[in-house]
RNA sequence: GCCGCUAUAGCUCAGUGGUAGAGCAGCGGUUUCGUAAACCGCAGGUCGCCCGUUCAAACCGGGCUAGCGGCUCCA
């Protein structure tokens, strides 16, 4: 036998080591590196491939060692705590049908197949079970087998749902699959995995759900299990406090408890806004009418309610009927299907009556780009299980307008749009990412529009230099899109602008202009908005803000608070002061005690606080006092003109 | 729409088959106060709705409605 040839593996810092081929990654760092590192690994990457540890190397290349300081730690232990939940499902559960279980952002999920529902104490029971895997530190191992082998193994232990998954692999080429033990329990899966069970750490099981087999509704409904892990108690407590604060900056608690928003039974999906919420809106919707008209836009109003030969025209009976409230013809035969006797609809988009609006009169290319406005009310037949707060309701207003252009105009139209989406996200500090969305299943108009407009609206989109995500099959079913998310200051994304790019509707509706050429052409439209709708915006900036909203848009800016009756007199002066300014400012007339007024105003979170008492009546001035806590929040004693101009700027719309 | 969970006073919540409870908010009174909760008292509920089981139902069963966590879908 001849010796093994040496290999040479070069490490992140650039230094190389000379090895024996066939040596393990494991056993490489703890000869070569050190013990320490050693004993943290979890996995590597090998000439860029994630592999285990007791990968056999052989042949020269990079070689990276993970530890859980890495997120990637992070994951791959997330991975293995699935794994170990699987097997701890199917010996709790025997019969329990087991399909995929990957990693999340912050966690991870198992879909398993079994006719009784996991409830809330089986979850604990799992949890248990699971946490006991990783005491027994069980190594994870790995082995390769060929389709015969994969199919008779899970044909015996009767895995219908994994007979489809390998079937798949092998027909899109996969020459071998490799397999991963720990105690009895075995899995396919890519790996790596980390070296045993013990290094998870701890699983916490967080929720059971409802969750489609490849994510089809037509498929059979799975048990979704959601958890996450963490390497120590420590991590998952403080994940968990992080939680915890999160909910309590939901939008739909804070509606209630600073009386913005309210819902109804009698009405679901639509909101009943307060005088507070109802202050947000306008506000919103004052400032988005001010930066429209600044920027060539008009604003324009259209009916709510359609015959229902517009939708035929549109295109929307023919994709979109399900989700649009029809009003049914009393005249019509009651036998026949509720499409049939439809008259009219509740308009779901605003688009098909700016069409008409357009086509009105004769347009010319000098008009051109032509650019209405609407903030008109939408509702759209959402079914119930998506409601959700003000992120997803029935009824609502969209920031909507369409913009008829030629084809000419469309890249400086969307980097315009762009631009006036940042400067109104960056007004609030939301961080936005654009995600780019091509053609969907159900659409309307032929390939060749399509690839027309996805070419022009990707061109646009890279001129304007921002990053983007691509997005096959997401598009409207008029035309692709670009959407834009934010993120609220926890983390979790929504999507709100949009701008759409529609060759089809112009070609439905006949829209035509008169060109310099004194002939008649085809105009493109794009569909956009940037609040998105002022529902889920306002949403978004509850969240985001944790309900202390700037200045201009606070519902109530300054609240006065008089230390005792003598002082309402000069409180009284002041707020009709501020009030003839345009601010909102209320007195606090329960002639409480000053530091319960004071925390009331605290809990409202109203951006002023303004203490009137002998010292400020006899100076003419306001002690104002800033949201938070303690003396930093205190301004001290104000001269009155001084604190107005400080409000009165930071009352300015920012856009 | 699908799977699971939940629904008690305006709000937050306790109450596992035998006459419905607390704190806060509200109302009345006392207190007139200097930067996050003064004190005393009063009132407030067809226990989401309907049907059933039971001598007896907030509590057990079924249906419906709405909400919540997901899935599918979406601004």
């Amino acid at each position: 036998m001849s010796e093994p040839a040496n290999i040479t593996i070069t490490l992140p810092d650039g230094s190389t080591k000379d090895v024996a081929a066939g040596t393990t990654v494991g056993d490489f760092v703890k000869t070569s590196i050190g013990p320490g590192l050693a004993k943290a690994a979890l996995f590597a990457k090998y000439d860029g491939a994630e592999v285990d540890l007791t990968h056999k190397m052989d042949r020269s290349g990079t070689l990276a060692i993970f530890t859980p300081k890495q997120p990637e730690g992070l994951d791959l232990a997330r991975h293995d705590a699935a794994h170990i939940v699987a097997s701890a499902v199917q010996k709790l559960f025997p019969g329990t049908q087991v399909t995929i279980g990957p990693t999340t952002e912050d966690g991870f999920y198992y879909d398993f197949a079994r006719d009784k529902p996991f409830t809330p104490d089986d979850l604990e029971a799992i949890e248990k079970a699971a946490n006991e895997e990783i005491k027994k530190d069980l190594p994870f191992t790995r082995k390769e087998v060929s389709k015969e082998e994969a199919l008779e193994l899970f044909g015996k232990l009767g895995e219908k749902f994994k007979l489809e998954i390998i079937e798949d692999i092998f027909a899109k080429g996969a020459k071998s699959l490799s397999l991963y033990t720990h105690g009895e329990w075995v899995d396919f899966c890519l790996g790596p995995h980390g070296p045993s069970t013990g290094r998870v750490g701890v699983i916490k099981l967080l929720s059971v759900a409802g969750a489609y087999w490849r994510g089809d509704h037509r498929n059979a409904q799975l048990q979704r299990i959601y958890g996450t892990a963490f390497f120590t108690q420590k991590d998952l407590d403080a994940w968990m406090n992080q939680q915890e604060e999160a909910r309590k900056r939901d939008h739909r608690k804070l509606g209630k408890e600073l009386d913005l928003f309210a819902f109804h039974p009698a009405a679901p999906g639509a909101v009943f806004w307060t005088a507070n919420g109802t202050m947000l809106f306008t506000t919103l919707q004052y400032a988005m009418r001010r930066m429209c008209l600044a920027n060539g836009y008009v604003e324009i109003k259209t009916p709510l309610l359609f015959n229902k030969m517009l939708w035929e025209k549109s295109g929307h009976w023919g994709k979109y009927r399900e989700n649009m409230f029809l009003i049914l013809d009393p005249e019509a035969d009651p036998n026949l299907p509720e499409e049939e006797r439809a008259s009219f609809s509740l308009k779901p988009m605003n688009c098909p009556s700016h069409h008409l609006f357009y086509e009105m009169k004769r347009r010319s290319y000098r008009e051109l780009p032509l650019r209405l406005h609407t903030q008109d009310v939408l509702h759209r037949n959402e079914a119930t299980g998506v409601l959700s707060g003000l992120t997803r309701v029935r009824q609502f207003q969209q920031d909507d307008a369409h913009i008829y252009l030629m084809e000419s105009q469309i890249a400086e139209e969307v980097a315009k749009l762009t631009k006036l989406i940042a400067k109104v996200y960056d007004a609030f500090g939301l961080a936005f990412t654009a995600k780019f969305a091509t053609r969907p299943e159900k659409k309307i108009g032929d390939d060749s529009l399509w690839d027309r407009a996805e070419a022009a609206l990707e061109a646009a989109l890279k001129s304007t230099g921002l990053p983007y995500e691509l997005k096959p099959g997401d598009g409207a079913f008029y035309g692709p899109k670009i959407d834009f998310d934010v993120a609220d200051s926890i983390g979790r994304k929504w999507q709100l602008g949009t701008i759409q790019l529609d060759y089809v509707a112009p070609e439905r509706f006949g829209l035509g202009y008169i060109g310099s050429d004194n002939s008649e052409h085809r105009p493109v439209v794009i569909h956009r908005a940037i609040y998105g709708s002022f529902e889920r915006f306002i949403g978004i900036l509850i969240e985001h803000f944790a309900g202390a909203f700037p200045v201009w848009l606070a519902p109530e800016q300054a609240r006065i608070v008089p230390v005792a009756e003598r002082h309402t007199e000069w409180a009284e002066e002041v707020a009709s002061q501020l009030r003839e300014a345009g601010i909102r400012v209320e007195i606090d007339r329960s002639q409480g005690m000053l530091g319960a007024m004071i925390r009331d105003a605290q809990l409202a979170k109203v951006p002023y606080t303004l203490v009137v008492g002998d010292k400020e009546v006899a100076a003419k001035a306001v002690s104002p006092r800033t949201r938070g806590t303690g003396k930093e929040s205190d301004l001290g004693l104000t001269p009155f003109d001084q604190f107005f101009a400080r409000i009165k700027n930071e009352a300015e719309v920012p856009y």
